[in-house]
DNA sequence: CATGAATGAGTGTTCATTCAT
DNA sequence: GATGAATGAACACTCATTCAT
């Protein structure tokens, strides 16, 4: 599945994206056992495509191949199976793009307002591709789950956004950005990154996409136009 | 149904969005019959917080009051009840929006970007704001039913898109938007109003929001982010 | 539809057999109602094809052309529907042959044993030939009904079985037949045309029958193989 | 249960037929589960008594002693439980009659046609009364299910009729029975053994029946009946 | 009298969960 | 630990029956 042929500027940290049956596999503890391991991987699958309501635990097991039983060895309920994996993967997963978000921000050297946007956006976008399926499920299930949204909210927003909003006002203070509420210029920001993300790794993968000049592009737009007058 | 469609300088901090209940009432035919009226609008607001398949029908029934197999007398299985309700009823509210739309962009005295954009996301807005459950069960349940994709996409997709890719290339000739793929151009501004409309209607309605202020923001910096250098 | 079209020997008293829309319709009632007509027509159909408890009220009602509330109208529930129908049909049906049977076996000049066996093949195929559809329904719901049982019982059996018993009786006395229990005659007899109509009516109607050539040899072998030694 | 194929000559007013549970029980498969056992048998109890469609999954479960999900974790559906089960058993204790058959026809020194008829009716009654339930259930539902009228033909007619038409015209080469087509031979034989078995096992089978007298005078009437004038 | 919308108990079937092996 | 047979509550859906119009 030819999935981006195109050259690529900007650095990509983790470009494993690889089969899919593996956009899970190396972000599992390796010291979980082989039959754990494989529900996971079966359970995010199967939730990406049919919702976690729409997917049976024997479905999983069968594709698992392990018996119905094994599964509520590792998971009591099919709810755990959910909420156990899928926020701690997030923030496992998260974590060395926050420590790497915080070394940016709080270097003394860090560059300018585009120099940080590129980074965010290039860390996001090999963040959505490397891991598609967890994505996907957070993004799916979150509107039916409460215990999801707290923990979506707590490791990415709390330690991410809170982060970003910072870095922003340290712009605003050097006079990049124009007076406007930190929040604002974080929601524009987020929302043009986002909407890229989206129809590129989920609405539209396979489509020939030029993601360097795409993201020069969108931080072309938001410096000049987030730019004081 | 036209629920405000002037602009809007003054805060409205959601003061009109009515009782949950009628978001969908003044959608519906009103030759439909009473106990089937009520259904869909249970069955929506049911699907909009637990999603379809965490939706009983018998929860459905008891929320409209009807007995269980009044609802499958409407409608002969539940998927029914999904697709012959979300996507037609998309279609009849998008249509003004797309008549208006067409008259916006094709009037030879239209306005200048800015004003385009202007009278695009006070429409969205107002949308979404309107029809909330409708939205919501949309974007919720698309992922897992390929017949609503195909519906959202011809309607909303081909009837809307195509005619914004239309006008954004005649703002082009015009000189008000560099040059960039027409496709880009929509994204962003799609994506810049789309977080907007995420944000002020779904995830935090309660904020004490300035609509005014922020789509006046979203508009100044997307004029002068497209801008030609 | 082809049913027989070879030469037929002996008298075939109602040989309307016709359409099978209408092989109902010359037994019922002429004053009945023509909504009541149309409903029993299509029960009996409904109940020959998938049985009773194979067919929905519902079915009925719109085969019939009446609303389903009319059906309840004639008869309280379903279950009358069958009973209320098929029984009393049944003896509406087999009262000539019930009283022509008489005719025969009591007329002092009536014949052989071979024309009463003849008389009453001809009878019984004719009958099975004319009512097909009667007679299926109640063969196949016998097994689940007692009272369907009880009502053939005292129809047919009563009614016709112990004539026969008693003719056989009179053909022993005139060394016709052997000395066996006149039962045992009956159910010989019985079996043999029973099965031919099975064959020829029910199991494999679109055969070239010869009918004629088929009862003549039954009667050869029934008469020289009940013949006293 | 002594299944008996050996020829009978003394009265046996229907004793053995053991427990009506147990008419079943050793048809099926020894290393069938305990629990799948007791489900086939609640089950075709129940068609038998009430019919297919008259049989309530919920009834077979209590009547089995399982779980009401226990039943369809054997069969898929209910109907796989009557298709899966009345097919094959049939088939299953059909085969030694029809090797035993196969063998009665072609051994050189097979006797004389009452011989070969005695042998017939022997089996077939034996047969009947070992298996009343499943030829109930056979006979009672092949009117609704088109699949079981093809397993019946394959396996019953195909395998049997077939065979038995050979042996007719064997005894009709050798002057045994007169010239007729071995259609209606075989039809007038089948007949007033099935009429027997019939009233024997199915309608009467309480009443003090003298198998052996009932059998001789049967072979008796068709022997002379069919013998050549 | 005829209608057909409405009913709700009941039907076949599914599925997360348990537990003896 | 791993299994998979067994469970039974719950589910989507059906249907004979009722009743206001």
């Amino acid at each position: 599945m030819a999935r981006s042929t195109t050259p690529r500027r900007g650095r990509e940290p983790h470009d494993e994206d690889a089969a899919p049956e593996l956009d899970l596999a190396n972000v599992l503890d390796p010291a979980m056992p082989d039959a754990q391991r494989r529900i996971v991987q079966a359970a995010m699958h199967a939730f990406a495509e049919r919702g976690y309501n729409g997917t049976t635990t024997q479905e999983i097991a069968r594709t698992a191949g392990v018996a119905e039983g094994t599964v509520f060895r590792y998971y009591r309920t099919k709810k755990d199976l959910l909420l156990d994996t899928v926020g701690p993967l997030f923030m496992r997963v998260m974590s060395p793009i926050i420590r790497r978000n915080i070394e940016t921000i709080f270097s003394t050297e860090y560059p300018s307002f585009a120099a940080f946007l590129r980074a965010l956006v290039t860390d996001r976008l090999a963040f959505a591709r490397s891991h598609r399926t967890l994505v996907r499920v957070m993004a799916q299930e979150i509107p039916f789950h409460p215990e999801l949204r707290a923990q979506f909210e707590s490791t990415v927003f709390d330690a991410t956004f809170s982060l970003g909003l910072g870095a922003i006002e340290r712009f605003q203070a050097r006079g990049e950005i124009m007076s406007l509420p930190p929040v604002t210029v974080a929601r524009i920001c987020g929302s043009v990154f986002g909407g890229y993300i989206l129809s590129r790794v989920f609405l539209d993968p396979d489509r020939a996409w030029d993601d360097a000049a795409e993201i020069d592009t969108m931080i072309d737009v938001l410096t000049r136009g987030l730019a004081p007058h």
